[in-house]
DNA sequence: CCTACCGATCGGTAGG
DNA sequence: CCTACCGATCGGTAGG
């Protein structure tokens, strides 16, 4: 019972905390301002939670971790290429529009993390954009993609894609999913 | 002889802060952070600009000022939609590879400008945002390019060209040019 | 351009 | 979960 209680104010918080960083970015959110959209005093947000760190850190790490695991799935399973690019579209839209809050935050604000997260982090961003960019190279080898510089085509493909969840308030997630698949799609076929 | 000076401490100082705030973002970078940067004592730096709140406010309306500008030209130049696409691809990727710094404090950190400053720069925006959807839009009336919704379509276009000052450091401007023109203008072409 | 300093606010803790 | 409080750091000023 008491477990229960416990789980719901933390989460309660840790959605705030994702609201707040969202909103204002992390440095500028005070531990004041979050305790008083909670409700709650400030030193009391400490008993549920470690620190202001540990919040931004938990919200960074279960983002990176749902698309790792994303990642991991896709590799496994059957299909060329444009399949798998398609599928990796699919992930990022599919996370944005399920917790907006969150990947805004781990999209923007992971350079704040302190030590030893961060660089947990930046281990595991560097996993996913290599397997990001096999799936590219491999395209181009097979020869159903076309770009000069895989580095490059990936960082212009990864924008595209990362940053779909600013259109989540406005745009249906099939809406959205069709255009940002043709446009990528297109964007990588040979004209 | 006094002026020349004055003039190059603030442009010292300003350089500074673009690349501090790029680095550290606006919220997280001290004056005394840019003081030592610059070397110089906190205090010295307020002779020369008025507040941290100035220099930012600086930093966002000389780069907002560069890209309403390059669209005023744009607009009034010759050319059809895809022409005029054209030119807005370079004019992003110009103004990047010149002002890196700048560039990325204008396109990150414009949420901390202080009013009215803010309320200016939303306006701005809007007013570039809706002269670039106008090309946009009267490329699918004639029929060169092919989307379904025009404000998608804007937002995905402009994610694309805005942010690829990341790969300033990594690739020639005429290589990411060529390779972030095909990429678009295919994206927005009939399959 | 520096020394010295200000009030405000920060993240966080003690103790109950 | 709150009252009361801490040292550190913030943006900025006075005065020379």
């Amino acid at each position: 019972m008491n477990e229960t209680i416990e789980l719901t104010r933390k989460e309660e918080i840790l959605r705030s905390a994702a609201a707040l960083f969202t909103e204002k970015g992390y440095p500028a959110t005070s531990m004041r301002n979050l305790a008083s959209h909670v409700g709650l005093e400030v030193s009391s947000i400490y008993s549920h939670i470690k620190s202001k760190e540990a919040l931004l850190t938990e919200l960074c790490m279960d983002c990176a971790g749902k698309f790792l695991q994303g990642m991991k799935e896709i590799q496994q399973e059957q299909g060329g290429p444009a399949v798998k690019l398609d599928k990796l579209i699919t992930l990022h839209i599919d996370i944005a529009y399920e917790y907006p809050a969150s990947v805004t935050v781990f999209n923007k604000e992971w350079r704040h993390l302190p030590q030893p997260a961060l660089e947990t982090f930046v281990a595991y961003r560097k996993q996913y954009e290599d397997a990001f960019k096999e799936i590219l190279q491999q395209g181009k080898q097979v020869g159903v993609f076309s770009f000069e510089d895989t580095d490059m085509m990936f960082r212009i493909v990864l924008q595209t894609v990362k940053f779909s969840y600013f259109s989540v308030r406005k745009f249906s997630k099939n809406q959205l999913a069709a255009e940002v698949r043709k446009y990528v799609m297109s964007g990588l076929s040979w004209n």
